[in-house]
DNA sequence: ACAGGTACCTTGTTTCGCATGGTAGCTGAG
DNA sequence: CTCAGCTACCATGCGAAACAAGGTACCTGT
């Protein structure tokens, strides 16, 4: 599909906060992110992607991490988020508002407004 | 201050759009649309980011140009909006709402919920 | 014993916004 | 008249994020 391509810059830099808004209050792994991110429109995504943006959040204090064994299958890694993590969705939160504020208000313009 | 680089992100694959969208019923020159795009919310961008852009949207066919004489100061190249650019812009809003959608309703869940 | 699913990760490529810098015309102050 | 500063255009090279592709290894069922 060609719309595909528009979704992917449109995730940029959103992914990695949706990401965090799932393993709040709540233990995933990446296997299991990517399944569930699959199932939302517009978020599909592949482990290429998560893996390293998992490790990058890791790295920021983010998220933190400990293995587990599996019952079917190999250990998994198991991400929850830390307090740290938690601002940081916040903070994005309301960035985010700010910016589809703005967005909606040009495309308006844009799609039906046509004035002057 | 630290939430420009979010926006930075978060502009990627929109700002192609709201450009498009400013061009809709109204012909703009270059200069002029980085002031315009600097007041709103979000948008503030640069020169070395919009004729990159500008001759992106030419070479694909979704806007027009031609050069006109300033009353004071060098000669200006408009743009305006083709009919293919009106079309573009539809089809990107659409995406944009599911998009919207999909990602508020994440965060949603992150921010408040906190369940089970 | 081996096919297929689960689960992790790395490497290289592409894309887009932006920093930087360069050209040139017009205007106004000294 | 000259030159600083604004307007206006554009090109080049970089960095960050998402992804495609590929690799490893474990477990289960046939």
């Amino acid at each position: 599909m060609v719309a595909e391509k528009v979704f992917t810059q449109l995730r940029r830099g959103t992914l990695e906060y949706c990401v965090l808004a799932l393993l709040q209050g709540e233990e995933r792994y990446g296997f299991d992110l990517v399944k569930e991110l699959g199932e939302i429109d517009g978020m599909v995504t592949t482990e290429g992607t998560i893996y390293p943006l998992l490790a990058r959040l890791r790295r920021e204090g983010m998220v933190e991490t400990s293995w587990r064994e599996s019952e079917s299958g190999p250990p998994r890694r198991y991400y929850r988020s830390t307090a740290e993590g938690g601002q940081a969705l916040a903070d994005f939160t309301a960035d985010w508002e700010r910016f589809r504020t703005s967005v909606d208000g040009i495309l308006r313009r844009g799609n039906e407004g046509r004035r002057k």
